[in-house]
RNA sequence: GGCUCGGUAGCUCAGCUGGUUAGAGCGUGGGAUUCAUAACCCCAAGGUCGGGAGUUCAAGUCUCCCCCGAGCCA
């Protein structure tokens, strides 16, 4: 079976920020796990492009929509895959393709009834693209959110008669897992239980868009159109445009990755339109929080943004990955605190499990010839360390499975820990001072090598630069979890394996694998 | 205004269906050690679990009221 899960399509209107990186590098974590245990993984991610802030956003700058689409839209495709990504499908929604599959969709849609004329008026808000309904002062109206004038707009559009679906989407979000986490559920029901109304999905007068077919001078609502990149993100390269055959590639979606402010249009909007167009709903929506800096909201006029290049550049993949993904509970808000970034990495990272690997292979080295020593013993499955590296293992894939990315790098760091403590509890340098103890000496040692090499297995989808990092210094080939699938039981899963670590085996030299951050000045 | 979600050690958070002296990591202080990226290991201090009332043999954990923060809807 696929596993198909999507990044939001992120909005063209400005250059990626660090939000959208903080979705895609989950995404990314999960689509790795998931090839790692033998799922053919469809990762989603792209650009919408559409809608009146966007034609505006780009006619401020001189260019047209497209010029500037295609420039943003480069600028999140190169950033992704300097953050190495492992996006199978990077989707556009100006793609003529993805035009095909709007209108074909609608057609569906139309053909069931779901689409009427209805007249529109009220206060417009350019940045949100959407009605406000009712605002207070209706002399100079601005969006609460935005903090912009809304503009006036009396228009006849076309509708989707959403509210047709009112038990369906009630039963939908009602259900278990389909809304996650699940302290977001309650919300959406309250929203649904007062009742759907028919929303519109097209506008009039909006040349950036896409045209409704039968509808002239119509386009698609930026919304309507958006989410369909779903589904075009699975066309075939090259056959022709059917939505019966998405299911042959990868249709419905396992997962869809959002922030939580546009849950609703994902659990609510989204799932009506499919149920329109016959065709199979997503398992599981997850809204994930926002991040904040130093408790305050980022943003432009307080010039605070932090820049996710920036951040590459200056720390790298892995240690924002870990700090985000290990300090954040996924789902919850989340601040970034720049010292505590630092000490997390520094400690857990470059200490903790850097130097664990760093101390033990200097020692082998030293005393066995350069290489891993013979295991004796410790190869035993009922070794202290290989009971804690399997129960790390189980505990890190019901993790993994659950998206909490906090317990799963907690799990790996504990292992870590315990060797640490295991080594100063053995003391491998004292007992080599005494005659006839090199045998237990080696055990210890080769104890410690095999649960580094584990973490260095169970870090692959977290961080998977580091996890090469450490295994390249176990003289180990790196595990990808980027390519195809694998029968099970995978490559990793029989890399997890106890005694895998070959005695014998010549080290390399150790290298530090983590560097520590030294940030002088803010970010 | 209605609703939702939070309010647990200096910080970030765990605490399942109520039950021994409320936990972890970071930070702080002390000790031990030298294999290692001044790293690792051990120990300690620090909490009237937002406030109040109630249910119970027993409440951080249930009920009600209030306060604070974030958000959704008006």
């Amino acid at each position: 079976m696929l596993y198909t899960l999507t990044t939001p399509l992120y909005y063209v209107n400005d250059r990626p920020h660090l939000g959208s990186t903080y979705t895609t590098l989950a995404c990314d974590a999960i689509a790795r796990f998931q090839r790692l245990n033998g799922q053919e993984v469809i990762l989603i991610t792209g650009c919408d492009e559409h809608g009146l802030k966007i034609m505006r956003t780009a006619e401020a700058a001189g260019l047209t929509p497209q010029a500037h689409c295609d420039a943003i839209s480069e600028r999140y495709r190169d950033l992704w895959q300097r953050w190495q990504i492992s996006n199978d499908r990077f989707i556009r929604t100006s793609d003529p393709r993805h035009h095909q599959v709007v209108e074909q969709f609608f057609a569906r849609v139309e053909a069931s009834g779901d689409v009427v004329e209805g007249r529109q008026q009220g206060w417009y808000c350019v940045a949100c693209e959407e009605f406000k309904d009712d605002p207070h002062e209706s002399d100079d109206p601005e969006c609460p959110i935005h903090r912009r004038p809304l503009e006036w707009r009396d228009e006849v559009n076309l509708f989707f008669r959403l509210s047709r679906y009112q038990k369906q989407i009630e039963e939908l979000v009602a259900r278990e897992g389909f809304i996650a986490p699940a302290s977001r559920r309650r919300e959406v029901e309250n929203f649904v239980a007062g009742g759907l109304k028919d929303f519109s999905i097209s506008r009039v007068d909006l040349p950036w868009g896409i045209p409704v077919p039968g509808h002239s001078g119509h386009t698609f609502y930026v919304w309507f159109d958006a989410l369909l990149g779903y589904l075009s993100a699975l066309l075939e390269p090259g056959a022709p445009v059917d939505l019966d055959a998405l299911v042959q590639r990868g249709w419905p979606a396992q997962l869809h990755v959002i922030g939580k402010d546009i849950l609703r249009f994902h659990a609510v909007f989204w799932p009506a339109m499919l149920l329109s167009a016959g065709l199979e709903l997503p398992r599981t929506v997850f809204g994930h929080g926002f991040l904040t800096r130093e408790g305050q909201k980022m943003g432009k006029s307080l010039g605070n943004v932090l820049d996710p290049e920036l951040l590459l550049e200056r720390c790298g993949r892995d240690a924002v990955r870990w700090y985000l993904l290990r300090d954040i509970p996924f789902g919850d808000d989340g601040d970034f605190q720049q010292q505590r970034f630092s000490d997390l990495v520094n400690n857990d990272l470059a200490n903790t499990i850097g130097n664990l690997l760093n101390r033990t292979s200097s020692m082998a080295r030293k005393w066995f010839d350069g290489a891993v020593p013979p295991s004796g013993e410790a190869a035993l499955t009922s070794h202290s360390l290989a009971l804690a590296a399997a129960t790390a293992a189980e505990r890190f894939q019901v993790a993994m499975a659950t998206l909490d990315f906090r317990t799963a790098s907690e799990t790996v760091l504990q292992l870590a820990i315990g060797a640490n403590g295991y080594l100063n509890e053995n003391a491998p340098w004292k007992r080599m001072k005494t005659a006839g103890e090199e045998g237990r000496v080696g055990e210890d040692l080769y104890a410690v090598l095999e649960t580094s090499r584990w973490v260095a297995l169970l870090l692959a989808p977290l961080l998977p630069d580091l996890s090469s990092r450490l295994l390249d210094q176990l003289a180990q080939e790196p595990i990808d979890s980027t390519g195809d699938p694998h029968s099970t039981p995978t490559p990793w899963q029989l890399a997890l394996h106890w005694g895998g670590l070959n005695p014998g085996l010549l080290l390399p030299e150790p290298m530090p694998v983590m560097q520590r951050l030294e940030l002088d000045g803010p970010l």
